[in-house]
DNA sequence: CATGAATGAGGTTTCATTCAT
DNA sequence: GATGAATGAAACCTCATTCAT
C-alpha cells in the first residue's frame, strides 16, 4: 500500500504492453495497412483503449519502432564491447538475426509509410557510423583486411539481417552461415579464420 | 519499318509504357498506398486512362512486379550461363544491384500488401533453386569451398541486393565491395582470388 | 439521282434506326443503368456515333419512350374507333399486351430515372382521359354496367398490360384471359357476354 | 418490461430501423440509383453507419425487399386462411393495394438492378403457386367459374396491385373498384355476386 | 476508464461525354 | 463522318478517430 500507490498504474502498464504486443503481431501479419480494430481485437480491448494509450496510429507504430531501434543499438553497442573483433561480428550477426526474427522486416512493413517521427530515431541510430569503429579496430589489429571499404562493410553488416526469399532456417543457422561467408571475406588471413 | 496497324494503337501503347513508368516511380516514393490520382498526374493522364489499361490498382502493381521478376530471372539465367563461376557471381551481383537501384525495394514497398496474383510469380521465380546450381558448379570445379551450405549461400546471393540503411553509393561500387567480401568467403583458395 | 439527293441521308436514317433498336434491346436487358458502350457494341458502331445522333443518353431514352408513347396512343385511338365497345376493349388489350411484349416494362426500366423530357409525353398521352370515352360509350349503350367508376376502370385498362410475376404466356393468351376476367366484370349482362 | 441487454443496443437497433425507413423513402423517390449519402442524411446519420448495418448497398436493398416479400407472403397466406373465397379475394386486394401504397412499385424501382440475392426471395415467394389454391378452392365450391385459367387468374391477382398511370385514389377505393371488376368476372353466378 | 457505434474525409472505381486521329 | 481512347465528376466504400453510454 505504500510502495505501489495505485493498482491502476500497474494495470495501465500491463495494458500498454499488451497493446504493443498485439500491434506488433498484427502489423507483422497485415503490414502497415493493418486496421486499428484488428489490433484492438487481438489485444482484447476496444479501439478506444488504444487511443487512450496512443493518441494516433502513427504513435503506436513509433512506439514499436522505438523499441526495435533501442534493441538494435543495444546489439551494436554490446557487440562492440567485446574485445575480439571476430567474436564481435559473430555476436552482432547472431543477435541481429534474432532481432529480425522478432521484429520482422519493420522497414518493409512500413514500406513507404514511415511515420515522420521515426526518421530522427534512425538518424540517431546511424548503424553505419556505430559499426564502423568495430571494423576499423579489427583492421588496426591486423585481423581484418586493410583494404576493406569500412563504410560499405559496416553498411553490409547493418543491412545483412534481412529477410530471405524462401529459405526457412533458424536465425542462428543463418548467422553461422553468413559469418562463414563474409566474415571469412573480411579476414586478412582467412586460412587462420574461424571454423 | 513496318507500319503500325492503327495510328491510335501507337498512342495507346506509349501510354501504357508511360503509365507503368509513372506508377513505378510513385510506388517507389509513396509505397503501396500511393494514390491512383498521383500516378495519373505523374503520367500526365486522367485516372480513367489507368483503369482502361489496368482494371485494378492491383493489376497495375502486378504488371510492375512481373517486369521486375522477369528481369531478376534474366539476370540469374544469364549470369548462370557464364563459364567462370567467379565471373558469374560478380555479374549476378553487379546486375542485381542495378536492378535494385531501378526497382527500389519492391518487396519492401509491397510490404504487407502483396497482390495475390504476385505470389505465383515469386513461386515460379524461386531464386534460391535457380541460383543453387551455379554454386554447386563452383564447388564441383574446386573453386568454391566444399563445405558451403548451398541453399543458404544461394539465398544469401538472392537477397543480398537489398537496400542499405544510409550509405549512398553506386550499384557498381556496392557490387564490387560485396563481391570482395563474401565472394572471397566462398573461395576454396582465397589467396588466389579475384583482383 | 433526283429523288434521293444524298445517299448519306438514307445511311444516316438506317443508322439511327439500328441505334434505337440496339438501345431498346440493351435497356430492356440491363435496365436504365445500361452503358452507352454496350449499346454501341450491340449496334456495331462506336460510342461517338451514338452521340452524333443523340446528344445525350437521356435523349436516346426519350426517343424510345416517344416511340412507345406513340404506339400506345395509336392503340387506344384505333381501338376507340371500333363500333362495338366489347370488341374495342378486346382489341385494346390484345395490342396492349403485344406492346408490352415489345417494349418491356419501360416504366419499370426507367424506374426512378425518368428523363424530365418524358413527363410531358406521358402528360399528353393521358391514357385515362383517352380511354374513358370508350367506357362511357359502352355504358351509354347499355352494354357496360351503369355503376362503373369510369375513371378507375379506364385506369385499370390502361395499366393492365403489366408484367406478370412468373407466368410465361403469349400476349394473346394473356389478353384473352384478362378479357374473360374483367371485361366480363364490366358487362351489364354477363350471361350474354363474349365466349 | 425486461431490461434491454445493453444501452447501446437500443440505440443501434433504433438506428437500423431508421435506416431502413430512410432507405425505403429515398429509394421510392430516387430509384435504385439513390445515393447512399442522401439515405444517410435522411436517416440523420453518417454514411459509415449505413455500412456498419448493411455491408453493401445491395444488402440494404435486399433488406427492404425481404420486408416487402414477407408482407406479401403474409397477405396471401392470411387471405387464403379465410373461409369465403370471395372475402379472401377482397382481403387479398385490399391489403395488396395497401402494401403497394407502402412500398411503392419496388419491382419497378429495382427495374434492371435487382440485387442477385433478391432472386431466391421471389422464387420462394412464388405468388402464383401461392394464390392458385385459393382460386381452385373457389372453383371447387362452385363459387368461381369452372372455366377459369387458374394460373393466369392467380397471376392476374398477384400482379394487380400495380401502379396506376395518373389516377390518385386511396388503396381501398382502388381495391373496391378492382374487386367490382374482375372478382365479378370470376364468379360462376355474377348476378348473385358481392354487394 | 473502457467500449464500440458513429463519423466523414478520402480512396478506388465507373461511365457519360469529348475530341484527336 | 466514324472511332474509341481519354477525361474527370461523382459514386461506393473504408477506416482512423471521436464520444455518448
Amino acid at each position: 500500500m505504500t510502495i505501489d500507490q495505485s493498482p491502476t498504474r500497474a494495470d495501465a502498464r500491463a495494458n500498454r504492453a499488451r497493446l504493443l504486443a498485439a500491434a506488433h503481431e498484427v502489423l507483422r501479419e497485415r503490414g502497415p495497412d493493418a486496421e486499428m480494430k484488428e489490433i484492438a481485437e487481438r489485444a482484447g480491448v476496444g479501439v478506444g483503449t488504444i487511443y487512450r494509450n496512443f493518441p494516433t496510429k502513427d504513435d503506436l507504430i513509433v512506439a514499436i519502432v522505438t523499441e526495435m531501434v533501442d534493441q538494435i543499438r543495444d546489439n551494436i553497442d554490446s557487440a562492440s564491447a567485446l574485445d575480439d573483433p571476430i567474436e564481435a561480428i559473430q555476436a552482432l550477426l547472431r543477435r541481429g538475426f534474432q532481432l529480425h526474427e522478432h521484429f520482422g522486416d519493420m522497414a518493409a512493413v512500413l514500406g513507404g509509410h514511415m511515420p515522420p517521427a521515426c526518421i530522427p530515431l534512425f538518424m540517431e541510430l546511424n548503424p553505419v557510423a556505430r559499426i564502423a569503429p568495430l571494423v576499423r579496430r579489427g583492421i588496426a589489429a591486423g585481423i581484418f583486411r586493410a583494404d576493406l571499404d569500412v563504410e560499405l562493410t559496416a553498411d553490409f553488416l547493418a543491412s545483412s539481417f534481412k529477410p530471405s526469399f524462401f529459405v526457412r532456417r533458424s536465425p542462428d543457422e543463418r548467422a553461422r552461415a553468413y559469418a562463414g561467408l563474409f566474415l571469412r571475406g573480411m579476414l586478412a588471413h582467412p586460412e587462420a579464420g574461424p571454423a
